[in-house]
DNA sequence: GAGACAACTGAAACCGGTTTCAAGAACCAA
DNA sequence: TTGGTTCTTGAAACCGGTTTCAGTTGTCTC
């Protein structure tokens, strides 16, 4: 704010010889002045080079047209993407995001989404995070909120997430269909969710094309693209025979492929590769990753408009978006 | 702020048996208050669970502990990586940064400032984009501003950027050190400052090392993927004979790379290969690539702790940080 | 024991808007 | 002309804090 000596909304007043209550209608239309005043006002706001005091409105107004987003690491390609897509949203409505970064951490959770509160934000868009059910179901009653990127129970119509179950499934039984029965799986974070659900995914599939579930073909390891490394590695220094591989996203299939590049093997010809998230760079991979395409912008637009119209009390719906498999050249038939 | 009947100071004050002004001191820790008194505040505080309206506090104490953080191309490494260091900065300092996206183009950047002064922020932190100099300098005038990624004349010690010339000079001077004549330049989009400069380096390494500035290895694009592997076809399309390839940026590297294996053309033995940025994915491509790092969080982390600083009008030194030429397997010695 | 000074503390003004309330003006029908 | 309505409009209260100002106490010094 600095700068004390702004123009006021009395300054302008002063100059148009009307009072405060008069600028202020006009400013928001909220009831007919007179077209002469009308002008007078507009004229001296142009004049003076007026730009309201948001701050001084919220306080007045009692809504802050901001908006509380909890994310969670970012500079990750999932949650940015989410994040633009908010962004995008969000865009003409007059609402601000502000964003607060969780890392995954619940103590840092719950610290930001107080410290959003405290800032009086008039909704809260929770991107994934940990932040324990019952505390959520609180937060719910004070103020609207929708959670992204995270299944809760009894949040329907507040909560957009994806069918990581579903989408698991239809990775490996992509695999299963052109002949792969080795597949091996390389899991993201241990209490992760997504991963947990994507295994649950890729378990389904497996059993039900009878295919027996194999330990030592499951990897427990990260997101990141040196856990791909260290699985491929891992995987071939035990010797374990795999001909295809579904990891917990792109990043991690980034570095499973450069790992298997680096023992002599081809993907897709030796080994296929099937990755999660579909962001930008897999597309140009070599080969073009095969790969579960997670609609993160669209959803982080959904999440975000559907906020706005929480706060209106309008009516919306927020469907469950579909994770579509992208495929591209990571996956070939089994010899 | 929705939820009217938020616990308030004045709650607080009957709650404890005090006036509001010892309850703000208490929680400014501004003038000593009597023992017994502060922890019947603090105690209070507790019961009541209350939680500061910071809307309040920003206009009545004129500052409003908010930055605004005016970024572009939100969802591309380079500017999140950027925001990504803004964030950590600012962890602890007590500063929000809220975030608007200026998607390069100058109506809605001004726009965005102009938002941004409405909520009063206190001060402003300009990642690259198009606002005039001469708009800046006004900007300046009102409010404390840093901008990175951007050179700005007389700007000194308010504006954090990285040398794009020596980066690009840097770039060409490995391949050319490695034999290679004729090299290919993948120029990002034509306006743009970065792309400019580090043609000039380009042009530089070539013209010291007495190569010819050939027309033809000019490929004017943009920063995406696509355009990497449009430059690669056309190139070869049109017969130019190149052994090593600087792109403009890490994706379109990628694209490049895909172009080249689809026309039988391996990374290093037969082109060499180097982008810039060092994105995540780079290192593990394949074959990982070499590039040209941008320290873009280390970036983001100065210039948030600078800005905090210039508020309070305290000493710091905003350095110009190095381009660094990393190292990897995309590069071989020509044959 | 009186005056000086420091330490606390509450009342009230203030930040810059929004909104309620009531008054004055204009308009209309009876 | 009179009473009732509808429009406009300004004064003042209010949002929830911070800060100034002045008063009350207690302590210290001479």
């Amino acid at each position: 704010m600095q700068q004390r000596g702004e123009t006021t909304i009395q300054d302008i007043a002063d100059h148009a010889h009307v009072s405060k209550s008069t600028v202020s209608r006009v400013m928001n239309n909220s009831t007919h002045v007179n077209e002469d005043k009308r002008t007078a006002v507009l004229e001296a706001m142009k004049t003076l080079g007026f730009e309201p005091n948001s701050v001084a409105r919220s306080l007045a107004g009692g809504h802050s047209m901001t908006l509380g987003v909890l994310t969670q690491n970012i500079g990750s390609p999932f949650y940015d993407a989410l994040a633009q897509g908010v962004i995008h949203g969000l865009a003409g409505t007059g609402y601000s995001p502000i964003f607060v970064d969780g890392q995954w951490q619940q103590s840092t959770e719950t610290e930001s989404i107080r410290t959003l509160i405290g800032r009086r934000v008039d909704g809260l868009l929770l991107i994934g995070g940990d932040v324990p059910l019952e505390q959520l179901n609180e937060l719910r009653q004070r103020l609207p909120t929708i959670v992204v990127a995270r299944e809760l129970a009894g949040w329907h119509n507040q909560c957009i997430h994806v069918d990581n179950v579903q989408a698991g499934y239809e990775a490996t039984r992509h695999l299963i269909e052109f002949g792969h029965q080795k597949i091996a799986l390389l899991r993201g974070i241990k209490e992760h969710p997504d991963a947990t659900q994507r295994f649950e995914g890729y378990a389904k599939a497996l059993t039900e094309a009878g295919i027996e579930l194999d330990p030592d073909l499951i990897f427990q390891g990260d997101f990141s693209g040196q856990s791909g490394v260290m699985a491929v590695n891992s995987l071939i220094a035990q010797g374990t025979h795999f001909t295809a591989i579904f990891a917990a996203n792109d990043m991690v299939a980034f570095g499973a492929r450069l790992a298997l590049s680096r023992h002599g093997l081809r993907v897709p010809e030796d080994v296929s590769l099937v990755g999660f998230d579909d962001q930008a760079e897999s597309a140009f991979a070599t080969p073009p990753l095969t790969t579960m395409r997670q609609p993160a912008v669209e959803m982080g637009t959904a999440a975000a408009k559907a906020l706005v119209k929480l706060i209106h009390n309008e009516p919306y719906e927020l469907a469950c978006l579909p994770v579509e498999l992208q495929i591209r050249e990571s996956v070939a038939r089994l010899r």
